[in-house]
RNA sequence: GGAAGCAUAGCUCAGCUGGUUCAGAGCAUCUGCCUUACAAGCAGAGGGUCCGCGGUUCGAAUCCGUGUGCUUCCA
């Protein structure tokens, strides 16, 4: 067989991906297999793939394959969300390329264009991650507009609201000017940003005297209802029943006292302006302040501010300056850098904002969620993030779930012409609450809620409702599917989603929604920013894909990436992994020749390298199963690939290379290949195509690596690992000092070594000659021909080799060796003298410094022995 | 303003319940090799006051306090 030189991930990826489609190893049903199952976060209808969603899908992915190799029945279930304001907004602007306004069209008309966006968009992500090579469960994708889902999000509202939980009513909310809705308080982002802090006289009524307040926001003063000041400043205490005057508009306001003032801020006098700041609401609520609202939802100036109506806000403000100027009232301005809320999708500057909402009282639902994550019934990997999460749960508060949007589930709450509230899970249950109430009316009297519902309130229910569980009468796949085992996310959505599915989940399953919640990091650039759009900084996935193949973007993704921790992405780690998939592609090579070349078939004992890696490979396998517990994915990964790197490649398949020329022995051949396959198998999770590619590659197969499994390892033996491991340090001594006293690799050695254990190197003679190129082995000592003494463990290994060797650098290096081990020696006995010590540690750790004396002892013995020989 | 996390080799980072299988990996550097699987490789090597200071302990990179620097979350 001809095989390139270099592994082509090309066209290897798609086939795999379709023949393991095709066999099905992708769906899941229930059986009486123990159930594995993954809910993917359902990405939004408007991304394409990023870096964040390879890194979470790849982990998702190792963990499915991994747990279908131990014997899992493995259930990955996509989907997508679709995203209220994200959506909406790139319809309206589809819209407005086509030169329709979003206003000119019926609500109807506008969700048809939606759809029609969706379809077109909305699916591109889920076919991106097959790329990527996802093993999801095709059979089960689900979309949070779906009917059934729309239904069930309906029911959830009109249940919390028969309990009580769920409210309409008047609060400060976040207002984006942009999208023109209400954000929750997740989805403002405060940035830091340069202001001015403007100070402004205000007259006192009835005298010449002023009051100067200080405020980043000037163009909200018509909206003032009080100044406050701290009852304690001695500055103000004569303003008491006092009246101060609006500038530019003469409106009088009371002067109010409250210790809420920080004397030392500004002039240590505040305006309020209760319609256009959470903290002045909370003080006008106090004293009972008017409520001016000033600002239309679009962001500009009402009627209420009775100048420069219709001006956008940040225009007032330097408007509002200027004639503050002029009028003789401004007295300063300053450079302030305060923290401005923006909303996380449009960008837009927040306007504090009194608005009627739909809210959820989340106090009660918060409860056991925050028992089950602290009582670790949910368990948070790294556990760090607990403390994030009890500070939010033990705080929590109400959440506006209303969105003044078309674009995702309608409240279903309709009004009567007085104002009267019915909600029901659909019209025709509203209209007859309706009508049994007022038996005069007819349907045409009520009118249903414009607005539609957060699309966290749709998600927050994604765990049960992918297994239908608004489904009448029992359901198994729900009894199955539930609880999920694994939630992999990004800690950014701690909040908005992760603790809402665990609130959601005690409500209506009374059970968790998963087991574990496994947090990525996020993923930086080199220069650890954080990757966007706007810098530019995220490279093209799928061109990633596209030039070195999937299995290298997973690699690259997760070789640096623990748990919880950022990752600095570097396009190094593509060169590590196409170098790896080189290695094995390579591996693959020596054994297609070797099996061109092989002696007929042989009853011969197994090579002592064969039978010292199959206890490696126990000893790593369990290794890899703790890592993997723990979810150590990264630490898996490098154990993994140092496994095969070092140990296979570069150790076990030197050991049994014949000769060249000769022909292998038959059973070193299929042991080989053997041993190949289980690594294959182990590294399968992270690198699935390439691991498939190379197995079937390797011999004729009946079956597929996907579906394969990774046995439990059983104990290795701690004699053979103790053998091969004196058989690496020996050839890497021998080497060592071959290249420190300049022989060529051509030159030959003859090697003398005095042991304890001659029975091994009957074993390991062989390799060990081939390795350091030795014409013979004695297991004798010889201080008669020219060489180099070494002392490896407690064996004493003199090199004889046609060079003049330093003798004196070599009597300095033993010398120097055998100070450091009596210093060692020195430092091990005082703990062994230390009562302390021998009273309170271990017994392992007791009996592990006694191992060490005795292990430094006879190894000082056996170079005190080589230094007088060498003399 | 409140809280959390981080600081280990030139760079990016591992290091789980204190004890040499603990000072490690990859990249970079140096030396020698175009050895018939692999030069995108092989064989070796060098390199660290584990941020400063103090404490707990028989014993600290690891635990506690404190200072400095960086990051993130919340208001």
């Amino acid at each position: 067989m001809e095989l390139s030189k270099n592994y082509q991930p090309s066209g290897n990826e798609e086939k795999w991906y379709k023949h393991w489609n095709e066999k099905g190893y992708f769906n899941s049903t229930p059986d009486e297999r123990p159930a594995y199952t993954i809910v993917m976060p359902p990405p939004n209808v408007t991304g394409v793939l990023h870096m964040g969603h390879a890194l979470n899908n790849t982990v998702q992915d190792i963990l499915i394959r991994r747990a279908k190799a131990k014997g899992f029945n493995t259930c990955w279930v996509p989907g997508t969300d679709h995203a209220s304001i994200a959506t909406e907004a790139k319809v309206v602007n589809m819209l407005k390329e086509r030169g329709i306004n979003k206003n000119d069209l019926s609500r109807e008309a506008f969700l048809e264009y939606a759809w029609e966006w969706k379809e077109q968009y909305g699916g591109i992500i889920l076919q991106q991650l097959k790329k990527l090579g996802c093993s999801l469960d095709w059979n089960r994708v689900h979309f949070t507009m779906d009917k059934p889902y729309y239904d069930t999000v309906l029911k959830v509202f009109t249940d919390l609201y028969q309990k009580g939980k769920i409210y309409r009513g008047v609060k400060m909310i976040n207002w984006d000017p942009q999208a023109l809705t209400a954000l929750s308080d997740e989805e403002v982002i405060f940035k830091e940003s340069n202001s001015k802090l403007v100070y402004i006289n205000y007259k006192i009524a009835g005298t010449d005297e002023h009051i100067t307040i200080a405020t980043v926001r000037p163009e909200t003063i018509m909206g003032d209802t009080a100044i406050c000041v701290h009852p304690e400043d001695p500055r103000y205490a004569h303003l008491r029943d006092a009246k101060a005057i609006v500038p530019l508009i003469n409106r009088e306001i009371p002067i109010i006292f409250d210790d809420y003032i920080d004397m030392e801020f500004g002039t240590g006098a505040l305006k309020v302006t209760p319609a256009h700041d959470i903290n002045d609401y909370n003080l006008g609520q106090k004293h009972r302040l008017e409520v001016i609202d000033t600002i239309n939802d679009n962001g500009t100036l009402n009627e209420h501010a009775q100048i420069h109506i219709g001006l956008d806000r940040f225009a007032a403000r330097k408007a509002i300056i200027a004639d503050l100027e002029a009028a003789g009232n401004l007295v300063k301005i300053e450079d302030y850098k305060n923290q401005v809320g923006v909303s996380e999708r449009t960008g837009a500057v927040i306007e504090p904002k009194l608005s009627m909402q739909w809210w959820c009282n989340m106090e009660e639902m918060a409860d056991p969620a925050l028992r089950a994550v602290m009582g670790e019934e949910i368990k948070f990997f790294p556990p760090k993030f607990k403390n994030l999460y009890r500070h939010w749960m033990s705080n929590i508060k109400d959440w506006c779930i209303s969105r003044q949007l078309w674009w995702g589930q309608q409240i279903p709450a309709w009004y009567d012409k007085s104002g009267n509230i019915f909600v029901a899970e659909s019209e025709e249950k509203a209209v007859a609450q309706y009508l049994a109430a007022n038996p005069q009316g007819t349907a045409a009297d009520l009118s249903r809620d414009e607005d539609v519902l957060d699309t966290w309130f749709s998600s927050w229910i994604w765990p049960m409702q992918v297994f239908g569980w608004n489904k009448e009468g029992a359901n198994k796949e729900l009894a199955y599917y539930y609880p999920t085992n694994t939630l992999v996310t990004a800690p950014d959505i701690i909040f908005f989603w992760v603790a809402r599915m665990i609130m959601s989940g005690y409500e209506y399953m009374e059970q968790k929604p998963f087991d574990q919640v496994y947090f990525t990091g996020l993923i930086r650039d080199k220069q650890g920013r954080k990757m966007s759009k706007q810098l530019g900084n995220s490279p093209d996935l799928l061109q990633l894909i596209e030039d070195h193949g999937a299995d290298a973007v997973r690699f690259s993704v997760m070789i640096s990436s623990p748990a919880g921790n950022d990752i600095l992405y570097d396009d190094a780690f593509l060169e590590q992994a196409r170098n790896f998939n080189n290695k094995m592609w390579n591996a693959l090579k020596l054994i297609k020749m070797w099996e061109d070349n092989q002696a007929a078939a042989d009853q011969g004992a197994p090579h002592f390298a064969t039978l010292w890696i199959r206890e490696r490979i126990k000893s790593v396998s369990q290794e890899i199963e703790g890592l993997f517990k723990e979810f150590r994915l990264s630490e898996a990964l490098k154990t993994i690939y140092s496994l095969i790197w070092d140990d296979y490649c570069s150790w076990y398949l030197e050991w049994i290379k014949p000769v060249y020329g000769s022909p292998i022995a038959s059973r070193d051949l299929s042991d080989a290949k053997d041993i190949f396959e289980q690594l294959l198998q182990q590294l399968h999770p992270f690198m699935p195509f390439i691991t498939e590619e190379i197995y079937h590659l390797l011999n004729e197969q009946n079956g597929d690596l996907m579906p394969g499994q990774i046995p439990d390892a059983g104990n290795a033996d701690a004699t053979l690992l103790a053998q091969g491991n004196l058989l690496k340090q020996l050839i890497t001594g021998v080497r060592d000092g071959r290249n420190k006293n300049q022989l060529k690799p051509k030159d030959t050695v003859a090697l003398y070594i005095e042991t304890a254990d001659a029975p091994l190197y009957e074993k390991i003679a062989d390799i060990l000659k081939r390795q350091v190129n030795a014409t013979e082995l004695v297991l004798s000592n010889n201080a008669e021909a020219k060489g180099f003494a070494l002392v490896i463990q407690k064996e004493k290994v003199f090199v004889a080799c046609d060079i003049d060797v330093d003798a004196d650098a070599q009597k300095a290096k033993m010398t120097e060796e055998l100070t450091y081990l009596k210093g060692f020696l020195q430092s091990v006995d005082k703990k062994l003298s230390n009562e302390k010590f021998v009273q309170n540690a271990k017994p392992e750790i007791l009996a592990n410094e006694q191992k060490k004396k005795a292990d430094a002892e006879d190894k000082i013995k056996v170079l005190e022995e080589s230094l007088a020989t060498l003399s």
